[in-house]
DNA sequence: TTGCATTAGATGCGGATGCATGTAATGTAC
DNA sequence: GTACATTACATGCATCCGCATCTAATGCAA
């Protein structure tokens, strides 16, 4: 109980401050940015600010700033959604897809000297 | 591995989340605090920076200001080191031992709630 | 002793986050 | 249609964090 929570704050702050430091350097992107086009990739169309607010573990406003950031930064654009005009989908560009690509090699190199050194889970 | 990640992901923002609520909203401590606190309980001696900056997953300078933080609430107290005049000790008083006795009760009921519904590890 | 590198901790600063709230569009009851 | 509640997203604000840097004390060499 205790030993886990100690084993996810370790890892998580390893691997936070890795992608950080290594997304930024290599690719201009904070570990939210990535996770955003990372989701948005994954799914392979354009996603509700909603949507993507459930599967990225940030808040609404947080999200909506993420957001913000990449639009000025090209790699996704906004629009307003025609069935719902509160709506806004967040669609990726070419540059946006061509920057994970890029990225995913790196964020997946951290995670394995994060998670390989140690057994699967510490009890 | 990237299900590991996402596993950690997942349980540090429930757990962050609800402790800063409970632990805010119950005891006046935010969750930088609380682990200080429960650092020098686990001791249960007077404490330099350096060796809390080992334990805790915060900068320096964070630790410094969360340090400062808890003398300001009267939780700990700050000495320098006699024999290092650079260093500083840090020691819990009464009210942050009976802070901590008070917070531990509420931080085990969130880590409970947040790890015992899933199997301790999620592939 | 003098001079310089190193170490401990504090602080200025910029950036990211969450909460509360604002704005605009939609749904609903009448 | 009107009035009000609700929903989607944006934004003002305060807080916390890390990096770079500052200050003061220590260590060490000449």
């Amino acid at each position: 109980m205790v030993g886990t929570w100690h084993y996810v704050l370790a890892k998580h702050a390893k691997a936070m401050c890795s992608l950080e430091r290594e997304l930024g350097d290599k690719h201009g992107l904070g570990p939210s940015e990535f996770e955003v086009l990372d989701r948005i990739v994954h799914h392979d169309r354009e996603l509700r600010i909603q949507e993507l607010c459930d599967e990225v573990h940030l808040s609404q406003s947080a999200l909506s700033r993420v957001v913000a950031r990449l639009e000025k930064s090209q790699l996704v654009s906004r629009g307003v959604c025609a069935q719902d005009r509160r709506g806004v989908f967040v669609c990726i560009t070419d540059a946006g897809r061509q920057r994970h690509r890029e990225a995913l090699p790196t964020q997946r190199a951290v995670l394995a000297d994060v998670f390989t050194d140690a057994p699967a889970f510490a009890r």
